[in-house]
RNA sequence: GGCUCCCUCGUCUAGCGGUCUAGGACAGCGGCCUCUCACGCCGUAAACACGGGUUCGAUUCCCGUGGGAGUCACCA
C-alpha cells in the first residue's frame, strides 16, 4: 500500500484536495497596510473579561486601521465544554460592549463573509483535507496509543525527570508500517492521527513577535495530535488550516499561546504557508496571598463579564482600562482628551503594538471604579437616566417601577449637579443609583427603616425651632441659589450661629456654630444623611409639602 | 522538572549610559476650597529584587542568584 492509499483510508470522507480550498478561499484583495484579524472565542456560555480584552484589541487594530477586516470564529472542536446556545449567549453579552464586528459568526446560526464556515465544528471536511495531505506526504500517521499507555508515559517521564511528549522513543507508533497500521484499521482500531514532526529539539529556531521581539525556541519535536478521534481537529492543527484559509494577517492572542510558537511556525512551514504576524499581548492577572496568577473564570468573580452587569458598571469603562492597561501612553492621552473635550471615546485612540507590554498586569477594581467615576460623570442627565432604568429594570425591577412613575421627576434628581464644569463624580456604576438618592423618592423613604444621622446640633427641641422656623419663615420653593443661601444664613444668624464658617472659626465663642451646623439639620431632617448633593435643588423638588411631612416624620 | 517570558512606589507604569536627590496616574495620608459629601486645587509618604562585572559613570548593557508568570492534553 502506498501513502495515497492510505491516506484514502484514513480519510475515506474527503472529495476535495488542497488547491480546491486554495481556489475557492483566495488572498483577500486588500491595501498593503490593512490589517485581517480575528477572536476565536469557544462557546462556554460564560463571557470572560479576557474574552471581551481579545475581542478589544484584536477589533480595535482593524478598526483603526482603514480596509481592515475583523472576524469571529467559533472554535467549538471539544465537544465537552459545548453548552446550549453558547454562540447566542457569547454574541448576546458581546453585543454591549462598542466592538465592531466585520465578518464571521455574528449570531447563532448566523454568518456573514466569504471565507465561512466560521464555526469549526462546520469545518471538519477542510481540516481533513489538510491533514490527508499530511498523510500522503508522509508527515502525520494514525496513533493507536490508549489513554492509559498515555498517561503511563507522562508519569514515567515525570518520574524520570525527563522532557514530557509524544516524541523520539516515547511516539511508539511513529514508525508503524502503513501496512501493519491499514491492517489495525481495517479491524476497526480506535486511533487519533498525529502529525510526524520534522523538527529537531537540539536545533533553535527564531520567531519574532509583534510585541515580544525575536526570540529563539528549540525546536518543536513532539507528534502531537492534529485530527481527535472524533474527527475534529486539535486547536493547532484548526489555527493553521483556518487563519491561512481566513486569510489572517495578525494573530492577536494571549501569551499563553507563545509557547507553541515553534509548532505553529512548523505547522506553517511544512505546507510552504506564509504564517501571519504574531502579537501575544500579556494576560490579565489577579493577586492572590502576594503573587499574581491569571485571573481565572472558577475562582475570580470579577473574571465574568456578568459581574459588571451586575453591577451596573459601563461596559465602555471596562474598554477605557483595558486600553489603559495594554498601552502606557493611553493615560496621558485621555487625561488630555478629558480637559479638552471633557469626554472620551476609546475609539479615537491610535492603539500601538510598541506600547503593549511583556508582563502581565494586575486588573485593578480601584482604578477601573475611578475611570468610571469620571466616565459617568460626563453623560448627560438623560444618558445617566435610560442607562439606570436598563440597568434597574434587570437586576432591580422595583427601583425600576419608582424610576418611571414619574420619568420628569426622576430625570430632576438624576441632574442634579450634573453637567457644568465641576459634574459630581460620586457615582461609579448604575446600580449604586437607588442607594445615592433612594431619600428623594416618597416610595423609599416611607418604606425604609429611617437613621437620622444628626451631626453637631443634636438637641431635639433647637433642631425642632430651627426646621419649623425654615418651612414657616424662610422656605420659597421659586427663590434662585443665591436667595435659598441668603436665606439660610439668616436663619443661622437668628439661632445665634455665624453666617460664615470663617467667621465662626475667626470667633468661635460669639457663636454656638455656624450655618454649615444649620444646612446640616435641614439636610438631616429631610433626608437622614449627613452627606447629599446640592441641599438647594433637594428642597426645591421635594417642595414645601413633603419637607413638612418630613419634618414631622423625624419625630421632632 | 524542561522550555519561554518577566522583575522601577501597594497597583498600572515613565525611563531606552550621564537630564534620576527616579516622573505620572489610581489607591493612602494631610491641607485648602466649601452648606455636607463628591469635585477641584496644593502638599506628603511610597520603588529601581540581589550579587558580580563592563564603563569615567549604571535604573538603563552583560553574567549569575533569587522571585514571579506562562506552557508542556484526543482543552482551547
Amino acid at each position: 500500500m502506498n501513502n495515497l492509499e492510505f491516506a484514502n483510508l484514513l480519510f475515506p470522507d474527503v472529495k476535495h484536495d488542497i488547491a480546491y480550498y486554495e481556489e475557492k478561499y483566495p488572498p483577500r484583495n486588500l491595501p498593503e497596510t490593512a490589517l485581517v484579524t480575528r477572536s476565536a472565542p469557544s462557546p462556554t456560555g460564560f463571557l470572560h473579561l479576557g474574552t471581551v480584552y481579545n475581542f478589544f484589541v484584536n477589533q480595535k487594530f482593524a478598526r483603526q486601521t482603514k480596509d481592515s477586516v475583523f472576524y469571529i470564529r467559533i472554535e467549538d472542536t471539544d465537544k465537552k465544554r459545548e453548552v446550549e446556545n453558547g454562540v447566542a449567549s457569547l454574541m448576546h453579552d458581546i453585543s454591549f460592549f462598542d466592538i465592531k464586528i466585520n465578518e464571521g459568526v455574528i449570531g447563532q446560526d448566523k454568518e456573514i463573509g466569504n471565507y465561512g464556515p466560521y464555526t469549526q465544528s462546520k469545518r471538519g471536511e477542510i481540516y481533513r483535507t489538510f491533514a490527508k495531505y499530511l498523510v500522503t506526504q508522509g508527515l502525520a500517521y494514525p496513533c493507536f496509543c490508549s489513554e492509559e499507555s498515555l498517561t503511563n508515559d507522562h508519569n514515567v517521564q515525570i518520574a524520570a525527570k525527563e522532557r514530557q511528549g509524544y516524541y523520539g522513543k516515547w511516539a511508539h507508533c511513529r514508525n508503524i508500517s502503513i501496512d501493519d497500521a491499514a491492517e489495525r484499521i481495517k479491524n476497526g482500531e480506535k486511533y487519533i492521527v498525529r502529525l510526524k514532526s520534522p523538527g529537531n529539539y537540539s536545533r533553535k529556531i527564531k520567531h519574532k513577535d509583534l510585541i515580544r521581539g525575536e526570540t529563539e525556541f528549540p525546536e518543536h519535536d513532539i507528534d502531537i495530535p492534529i485530527i481527535k478521534s472524533d474527527n475534529l481537529p486539535t486547536y493547532h492543527f484548526a489555527h493553521l488550516v483556518d487563519d491561512h484559509l481566513m486569510r489572517t494577517t495578525h494573530v492577536i492572542r494571549g501569551e499563553e499561546w507563545y509557547p507553541s510558537m515553534p509548532l505553529h511556525i512548523q505547522l506553517f512551514n511544512l505546507f510552504g504557508f506564509k504564517p501571519p504576524k504574531y502579537a501575544h499581548v500579556p494576560c490579565l492577572s489577579k493577586e492572590e496571598n502576594g503573587s499574581k496568577r491569571k485571573l481565572s473564570k472558577r475562582k475570580d468573580p470579577e473574571a465574568a463579564v456578568s459581574y459588571y452587569h451586575e453591577k451596573g458598571i459601563p461596559t465602555d469603562t471596562i474598554l477605557l482600562y483595558i486600553a489603559n492597561l495594554l498601552n502606557s501612553n493611553f493615560e496621558d492621552w485621555y487625561n488630555k482628551e478629558f480637559k479638552e473635550k471633557g469626554q472620551v471615546n476609546v475609539n479615537d485612540f491610535m492603539l500601538d503594538f510598541k506600547k503593549i507590554g511583556t508582563s502581565s498586569m494586575l486588573f485593578d477594581l480601584e482604578k477601573l471604579t475611578n475611570i468610571a467615576k469620571n466616565y459617568i460623570s460626563t453623560l448627560t442627565t438623560d444618558e445617566v437616566f435610560n442607562k439606570t432604568l436598563a440597568h434597574a429594570k434587570i437586576y432591580n425591577s422595583s427601583f425600576a417601577t419608582i424610576l418611571e412613575k414619574d420619568i420628569a421627576y426622576s430625570k430632576k434628581i438624576l441632574g442634579i449637579e450634573r453637567g457644568g464644569v465641576k459634574p459630581r463624580k460620586d457615582i461609579a456604576a448604575f446600580g449604586e443609583v437607588e442607594e445615592s438618592c433612594w431619600y428623594m423618592f416618597d416610595e423609599l423613604f416611607n418604606a425604609r427603616e429611617l437613621n437620622y444621622q444628626f451631626q453637631n446640633i443634636s438637641d431635639k427641641n433647637e433642631i425642632e425651632k430651627i426646621v419649623s422656623t425654615y418651612l414657616e419663615k424662610y422656605f420659597d420653593g421659586n427663590d434662585d441659589k443665591d436667595t435659598w443661601f441668603e436665606k439660610i444664613k439668616k436663619l443661622s444668624e437668628e439661632f445665634g450661629y455665624a453666617r460664615e464658617v470663617k467667621e465662626y472659626k475667626n470667633n468661635p465663642s460669639a457663636f454656638k456654630g455656624h450655618v454649615g451646623d444649620i444646612s446640616t439639620v435641614l439636610r438631616v431632617v429631610f433626608t437622614t444623611q449627613n452627606q447629599t448633593p446640592d441641599l438647594y435643588e433637594i428642597t426645591k423638588l421635594l417642595g414645601k409639602q413633603r419637607l413638612s411631612e418630613r419634618a414631622n416624620k423625624a419625630k421632632l
